[in-house]
DNA sequence: GTTAGTCAATTCAAAAATTGAAGTGATGCC
DNA sequence: GGCATCACTTCAATTTTTGAATTGACTAAC
């Protein structure tokens, strides 16, 4: 199977992985929340060739994820903004970031997240949002729909 | 710049990406949460070629996130496990998932996620831990530390 | 005691993706 | 006119990934 594949999967991680998990993927991701929008700020800030973050923009945007507005009429320029669905994306960069900080920093963070409604330097948390506990994995455990299972132990199985 | 310098810069998202951001790393891991351990299982569940595994797992030992441990002598075998650092990534897969369910599936998760504590199917959320609300892009404001607004104003300006 | 099967890989060639440098075209500014 | 900006595109060289075949250490079955 190749990387092409990953859409048609059941699994929704497996499908969000092929729309997003990629290196220059989440960065351009990145650079969107921290509000670059022009192609040559892209170019500068994540340091991919031009050829590839043009692949990468015009993926995002058939994914739905970004769309292009113009800004200027002459000469013809635009600029890339996230989607609803793009800026959705914020949870996965965040939990990202949080674990970047932990595991592989040894300074203090070079971005921290200010919460607008209370005003404080947070460090967003997953929680659980019938109990209001955080949750973390040995907290969880993972239920596997019938149809997945069954793909599953097919695979497993199968040559 | 190459992917190969990701590792380098001050940013930790980008620091988090170079080390679990492509396809393959991330399904390996989401694997790992629903306790495959082994190399043929992998190989099969998630349908990427034998080369690549290897090479993936030689990657993520050496980063420590993932663990060999033997579980027979003769004939000598072993299987991978999460470490702590490689267990934290729970929450970025929790994300992609919740990503996934909302924007990508046309039916209801293939996946459930059970909080042992409470009890309950979860889907679980980022919160703000000073407040206890919900947090999403829109509720925060990013803010740079010196040194890494300062590298990227130069980066803005420079050829 | 040969044969088949399992597991965890490695090897290798072909195909695909990425990089890096250079070029394009529309326009504005001096 | 000449240079610069922006948003790309082109193309060759390099690197990665794929996919098939093979290896080697063993076990289990005939």
């Amino acid at each position: 199977m190749s990387r092409s594949d990953l859409p048609s999967q059941t699994c929704t991680i497996a499908r969000a992985v092929a729309q997003v998990g990629d290196e220059w993927t989440l960065l351009i991701v990145r650079e969107m929340f921290l509000r670059t929008r022009r192609f040559d700020d892209f170019l500068r800030l994540t340091g991919m060739s031009s050829h590839l973050l043009s692949l990468r923009l015009k993926k995002l945007e058939a994914q739905g994820l970004i769309r292009r507005e113009p800004y200027s009429e002459r000469p013809p320029r635009h600029e890339y903004r996230l989607t609803e669905k793009g800026r959705d994306l914020w949870t996965v960069i965040i939990a990202l970031k949080q674990w970047g900080d932990r595991w592989l920093s040894a300074e203090d963070t070079p971005l921290q997240i200010v919460h607008k409604t209370c005003g404080q330097v947070t460090k967003p948390q997953m929680t659980c949002p019938d109990c209001g506990e955080p949750i973390e994995a040995h907290d969880a455990e993972a239920r596997l729909s019938q149809p997945f299972e069954l793909e599953r132990q097919a695979a497993r199985r199968a040559p």
